[in-house]
DNA sequence: TGTACATCAGTGAACGCGCGTTCACTGATGTAC
DNA sequence: TGTACATCAGTGAACGCGCGTTCACTGATGTAC
């Protein structure tokens, strides 16, 4: 038809393409299914129904759930750096840390509830593997959390350890809001701004006690 | 042989006593599988394998797992409420509140291990039914805290939703501390002792904000 | 105290079901010439 | 371009397994007289 080096209809879609796209299809409907009754409960034959394709067809893209679910924690941080990379950038003048904190939150957990209901539901449930990769990838956050903390007044002359205990209790308050808002997602979205309005009144408590902290 | 109503030997256990004995060795074998996999990956057969007994004996206890599942949140948090009586009494001078606080939450973690591993790990993950009971019971808490808290100097003019906020970060840092305890009880009184210090620190720098927070 | 009957915790077999995994296969897509 | 062959994503049947639940039962424990 063309001069195309494929000799195949070029609205056709390539063997490789249709394999991608029904390895998504997995992906997907495993995301969803997970959501709702937990990874512990994934059966591969339902999965396959949901995704359309018969179950021994499954092991063409994955050696087994457990396979697939190492996918979906990547896929999950994916979206977690994400987020971050967009709450450090652009830098926010410190009056509206609070704000822009809690307003990035917010955004990501509402444009990818399933990975993030994935991550707090995994996070003390799950496969050992999956909770410490969670567990690693929060630690890493706080830290950088730490780093950015260490721009504001009073901060400055903490020692390391009280910066890692206030980075500690700002993520802590951030990941128990997660739950709070999944749940107010469905309820509208005036429950969503009570939750956002809750955590930032958190945020603000901890930190008035900031030029009060004698390290 | 005696005086005693009962005709039988008074070295055996009665009927009921024996019933209450299997219902026992069932919700323990529970409480250690659950431990072991999550309360969705529990299964019946497994569980009367457990206590010794036939499957169907089983249903002459709980009409299904959920049910058990329900007398273990139950029992769990028998233990949280023991707790909880425990920092209320006696009254501590408020100098001491932080500190008592933190050492009944540890020294409860360390007795009764499974049953904080239990809680924490089906806080978020399970099975809704004891995911909600879970979530109801934290919320009882808040209120009961709430109204201890409304004791305190400056609180004591706090609406009721500052005091509940204020209410719910300290029960958010206990509630995050307890994943912390059970993972350093196994590493050692050293790091107890850290993980303790970390959360005296994290409600010492809530408490100290108090005085500047304006309702 | 002794006997006759009632209770009921636990048994063991049976059931239908969905599961993960295997296998030889099909037929559209892709490649070599 | 046309033909002959290779690839391989997906099929459909089959397997053995552990599951939850039911059922009629057993026999020790309990009660009434």
């Amino acid at each position: 038809m063309s001069g195309i080096t494929k000799e195949h209809a070029s609205t056709e879609r390539t063997r490789a393409e249709r394999k991608v796209e029904t390895r998504r299809r997995l992906l997907d409907a495993a995301l969803e299914l997970v959501d709702e009754r937990g990874f512990a409960a994934l059966s591969l034959r339902e999965l396959t129904r949901k995704a359309g394709i018969t179950p021994a067809a499954f092991y063409r893209h994955f050696a087994n759930t457990d396979e697939l679910g190492l996918v979906l924690v990547d896929e999950a941080f994916g979206t977690l750096g994400a987020m971050l990379r967009d709450a450090r950038t652009p830098p926010s003048p410190d009056a509206q840390l609070i704000d822009r904190s809690v307003e990035v939150l917010v955004r990501h957990v509402r444009s990818h509830p399933a990975h993030f209901r994935f991550l707090t539901r995994e996070m003390s449930g799950g496969h050992s593997t999956v909770r410490q990769a969670i567990r690693k990838e929060l630690q890493l956050f706080r830290s950088e959390l730490a780093v950015d903390l260490a721009r504001l007044p009073y901060v400055q002359q903490w020692p390391t350890d009280d910066l890692y205990l206030l980075a500690d209790l700002i993520v802590q308050t951030m990941v128990a809001t997660v739950p709070d808002l999944l749940e107010a997602e469905d309820q509208g979205p005036d429950a969503v701004e009570r939750v956002a309005r809750d955590a930032r009144r958190k945020l603000l408590l901890i930190v008035l006690g900031i030029p009060h902290w004698s390290p």
